[in-house]
RNA sequence: GCGCGGAUGGUGGAAUUGGUAUACACGAGAGACUUAAAAUCUCUUGGCCUCACGGCCGUGCGGGUUCAAUUCCCGCUCCGCGCACCA
């Protein structure tokens, strides 16, 4: 009997599909359905990958190859990110060029690959900083030019020192360089811009659509952060200017009671009166200095400075006053906004801190659950005081206990005319409690409305509430007049305790303002203190309001979105130049598509010199050059392109990768596009919004044949290290594969534990004995083989027989689901379960060669082929097969083996299990729960009561229900 | 702070529409084979009680719905991730 030797089979089964070419792919080939899979674009680092990120091509791998078994024509691509930031800073770190550095990391990558098996195509790899790939990554930008997607703008952008270069705002994590993890700072710069902006919307739309991770679809919605609402024009008094502002809540407009601008604002500095001037200078001045890092690690105490302007507000004429703040972003909506303090956290806390007024304007409505109005009874409206009496001493709270319902409430009533709440809060607590020495402590700000069946005086109420808070002073009480005494008991509560009190529906608004102080309404409600919309709801109050200043010309309905455009330009060597000319005449000109690609010239010094002009600046032959249009002496751009950029077009290059008269030919895309399935761990927002933005431009162009480039994105998690970190090579606590394989485990074992230890989207620890263990599983499937090709021929008893093919077609069932539900994990376990199962009648000495055993063995090997295809493939081999495993081999189930003439029932008793029967097929209820209370264990439980109710539930179990 | 996940043995993790909790693997223990070890094979392995049959408890905590809850509902605690003054 042969040995598993994995080193020695791996090496000659790869050697043999690359001489076959077994995984090359004949595009023009459609006589089979395609399928089109594959995992992030590697970027290459000195590094070489890890188990993680073998997990993670692995995962299509597995998808693409069950696939390829299933029938399709099924196309694996394999390429490289080889432009950008991490090779260039590789390369530095080496003291070696770029190319060089990347040429000899590639080996390493190669090598990883190769030995893990992936079915790639290799005869179709991509690199992104070869010639013939960006020049058309250029040819693509001059697309974008053409159509005004791309242009230039000084703007400030984010800088980072370390790097020397600009970033995206996508590249900035928590206020630090992506790649090096350095804060950032804010340059003012001439830079290259993609108007991903124009196609927000349209991506916002299709995303919810998307067959992608949720988690994924959830962070693009919000990086694009749309938000509806309204401008609104406030003049500004005493000038001709006009200060717009960006609101979701237009409703609230009657409650603004200041506005605030962004100290970037450009008019801050006119509407700026002499008085405040230098103050306003000093804040604007100290704004600016502070670093974004500076400001995110700041506590949320509000700043700012009044300008001593005003601005009156359209719609009741107002003199508001005018101040600037650094919580208002001058990077979003009009970099201005109205503050209504009574309906915004914000707001509130900048109004409190500088003693601004603060007004209601919108009134919740509450409804109470306990209580409800009764169709039947009266309604009666009243303004209300509800008051909370505080102990002297004690943290207690007077309440109110009824005799005749079951109601435990604050003292209330009515305000009357000429009454204000504080007063009318007095008397009804002298009325009906007799207390008399008490101090006002203070109002919540919220008045609320409420709806309530009062059934002591059998009407429905509809109340509003102002709510009183009082401390006594002492305990005096003077005699209370009325009989209200017999309706209720005075009690003290405890704070704990008064969210048991009812029926008052104000309850979570008066708890929430005793605990922190501080309520603010920010929900939908009833428009008050709002001239003639008051009384409105307020979602009616928002369309009727912007209306009514549309009609006017001072405000209209206004979207805006949080995601701005994507910034290419990049102070660096390394990447694809912007194929741009300038020319003193023409200004920015498109270097022309035949004249493409521009070539990375070689410069002896190519590290950034942190200027605003990239290592390219210094190749002089390169930068003079003419203008395509005019023929006059011009410059090149010298920055080169986002690697990102050159990232999200390689899905369409992989299907036309040699075409040198076109990016890709259509008519190949219309057959091969979109992907099929895409999974990654990183790149959530940036690679994947880019990658969608350039297919819907390419779409509209006709070039692709649908909007979305990837059907299918699954996004998992990175394994972690041994120590439960996340593996980095900085940590040195990374895993190469290589050092397993090389360990004598070889790749099958590897990969089928990478694939056993979790499900993809969780992040586990790396165990060092998990390989190990996926290769005694191996060494099982190898050993059963073996006994079976040393056997004779066998005729098996037919219970025998049977319980094989149950297992193997309960097996290619539950294998075939889970990697099409992407459940690797759990189609591992059942393939171990099967070889278990089999092993057992081995040791039993029945494997012999009979129809039966040739199905469940090789079925088994053809589904875990995607998973261990080297050991899988020379079984099959040695089987006596001449072909491959790995194409058109898949087995199919069939239900009728997986039926059995007997069940198990389970028996409970109160809920609770107390036997198992087994039960023909065919068994009727009567038989199943007879059978159940006639049996022993059942007997012991049910004793001589009676059954109350017997359940059935077919096929599954009897439960007997007791009375007590 | 807001949003979204999650919490199951010593460990990684299984469990259709609510219906045998802990599949599979790792680790641990015992045994077989062996001069011995490794490898391999078999058995045991949630806790407590019991010679055993069996029983009681058990899926982060506290309640609820149900004949029946890891699963559904309400309230909490802790952990992870995302967003973070976005008007």
């Amino acid at each position: 009997m042969k040995r598993y030797n994995p080193v020695e089979i791996e090496k000659k089964w790869q050697e043999v599909w690359d001489k076959n070419q077994t995984y090359k792919v004949d595009f023009s080939d459609h006589t089979k359905p395609k399928y089109y899979g594959f995992s992030m674009l590697p970027g290459i680092t000195g590094a070489g990958i890890h188990t993680g990120h073998g997990r993670t091509f692995q995962f299509s791998d597995i998808k693409v190859r069950a696939k390829r078994q299933q029938g399709y024509n099924s196309y694996s691509p394999i390429g490289w990110d080889s432009f950008g930031l991490p090779v260039e800073n590789y390369a530095i770190k080496i003291g070696k060029k770029p190319r060089v550095a990347h040429d000899e990391a590639l080996v390493n990558f190669k090598n990883q690959l190769k030995r893990l098996g992936y079915s790639y195509d290799w005869s179709k790899e991509i690199s992104t900083a070869d010639p013939r790939y960006y020049r058309w990554t250029q040819w693509i930008f001059n697309q974008l030019f053409e159509h005004g997607l791309a242009y230039q703008k000084q703007s400030p952008q984010w800088w980072c020192e370390t790097d020397q270069t600009v970033l995206a705002n996508e590249q900035v994590v928590d206020g630090k360089c992506w790649r090096c993890g350095n804060p950032v700072v804010k340059k003012n710069l001439k830079q290259w811009f993609f108007k991903i902006t124009e196609y927000a919307d349209e991506i916002l739309e299709a995303t919810d659509d998307l067959n992608w991770t949720e988690m994924v679809k959830t962070m693009q919605k919000n990086w694009i952060g749309k938000s509806e609402g309204a401008e609104v024009e406030f003049k500004v008094d005493g000038h001709d200017d006009i200060m717009t502002v960006f609101t979701t809540r237009v409703d609230t407009l009657f409650g603004a009671t200041f506005v605030v601008l962004a100290p970037e604002h450009e008019l801050v500095k006119k509407i700026t009166t002499d008085k405040y001037r230098k103050k306003v200078e000093e804040y604007v001045l100290q704004a600016a200095r502070k670093s974004e890092i500076e400001r995110m690690n700041e506590t949320r105490e509000k700043t700012g400075v009044f300008t001593g302007g005003y601005a009156i507000n359209p719609v009741n004429g107002e003199k508001i006053p005018i101040w600037v703040a650094d919580y208002v972003l001058s990077g979003y909506g009009t970099g201005a906004i109205m503050a209504v303090p009574a309906h915004d956290e914000r707001d509130y806390d900048f109004a409190t801190k500088f003693d601004i007024p603060i007004i209601q304007v919108i009134e919740p409505e509450l409804l109470d659950q306990e209580n409800p109005p009764r169709p039947d009874a009266k309604d009666t409206k009243r303004n209300v005081v509800m008051c909370l009496i505080k102990h002297p001493i004690d943290d207690l709270y007077l309440t109110l206990r009824w005799n005749k319902f079951d109601w435990h409430n604050f003292v209330m009533g009515g305000i009357e005319e000429g009454e204000d709440s504080q007063k009318a809060g007095r008397r009804e607590i002298l009325e009906e409690t007799g207390y008399k020495n008490l101090k006002h402590l203070k109002t919540l700000p919220l008045v609320m409305n409420s709806k309530f069946y009062a059934a002591h005086k059998e009407v429905n109420r509809n109340i509003h509430t102002t709510v009183e808070l009082f401390q006594l002073e002492n305990l005096d009480q003077a005699e209370t007049k009325r009989e209200e005494h017999e309706d209720f008991k005075t009690e003290w509560t405890k704070y704990d305790n008064l969210s048991q009190l009812k029926p008052v529906a104000e309850l979570p608004y008066i708890l929430q303002w005793l605990k922190d102080d501080r309520v603010i309404y920010t929900d939908e409600g009833v428009l008050i203190n709002s001239g003639s919309f008051s009384g409105m709801e307020t979602s009616q109050a928002r369309e009727e309001i912007v209306a009514w200043l549309e009609q006017r010309g001072v405000g209209r309905i206004k979207t805006t979105y949080k995601m701005r455009d994507w910034l290419i330009s990049r102070q660096r060597y390394w990447g694809a130049p912007i194929p741009i000319i300038h020319c003193p005449d023409c200004g920015a000109v498109a270097v022309p598509d035949d004249q493409l690609p521009v070539i990375l010239p070689e410069v002896e010094d190519f590290k950034p010199k942190g200027g605003a002009t990239s290592a390219l600046a210094g190749a002089t032959d390169w930068v003079n050059t003419v203008c395509p249009k005019c023929g006059k002496p011009a410059k090149r751009e010298t920055d080169t392109m986002d690697g990102y950029a050159c990232s999200s077009w390689y899905f369409l290059r992989y299907l036309d990768p040699f075409n040198d008269k076109q990016a890709w030919d259509p008519k190949v895309e219309n057959h091969w596009g979109p992907v099929d399935f895409y999974n990654g761990a990183d790149h959530a927002v940036a690679h994947l919004l880019y990658a969608r933005f350039w297919q819907r431009f390419f779409y509209k162009l006709g070039l692709v044949s649908h909007p979305e480039p990837f059907k299918r994105m699954m996004y998992n998690a990175y394994i972690l290290a041994p120590d439960g970190a996340k593996m980095s090579k900085s940590r040195g606590n990374t895993i190469d594969p290589l050092e397993i394989m090389d360990s004598g485990y070889g790749a099958d074992s590897l990969r089928v534990y990478e694939m056993f230890i979790a499900p993809y989207d969780l992040e586990a620890p790396w165990d060092t004995r998990g390989v190990p263990g996926a290769y005694r599983f191996l060494n099982r499937v190898w050993t059963l083989i073996q006994d079976y090709i040393d056997s004779d021929e066998k005729t098996l008893e037919k219970s025998v027989e049977q319980e094989i093919l149950m297992t193997a077609h309960k097996t290619i069932k539950k294998v075939t689901a889970d990697i099409e539900d992407e459940k690797f994990n759990t189609a591992v376990s059942s393939m171990m379960e099967a070889v278990n199962s089999y092993y057992k009648l081995k040791e039993k000495g029945l494997v012999g060669k009979s129809d039966a055993w040739t199905f469940a063995l090789e079925s088994l090997l053809q589904l875990l082929a995607p998973f261990a295809p080297h050991i899988t493939e020379e079984l099959w081999q040695q089987l006596g097969h001449n072909d491959t495993i790995h194409i058109d081999h898949w087995p199919k189930w069939d239900d009728k083996y997986l039926q059995s003439d007997v069940m198990t029932i389970i028996v409970q008793v109160n809920g609770k299990l107390r036997a198992k029967i087994v039960v023909p097929k065919n068994s009727s209820e009567d038989e199943i729960t007879k059978q159940a209370l006639e049996n022993d264990n059942v007997k012991v439980f049910v004793s001589d009561k009676k059954p109350a109710k017997v359940i059935y539930v077919p096929g599954r179990l009897v439960s007997i229900v007791l009375h007590d």
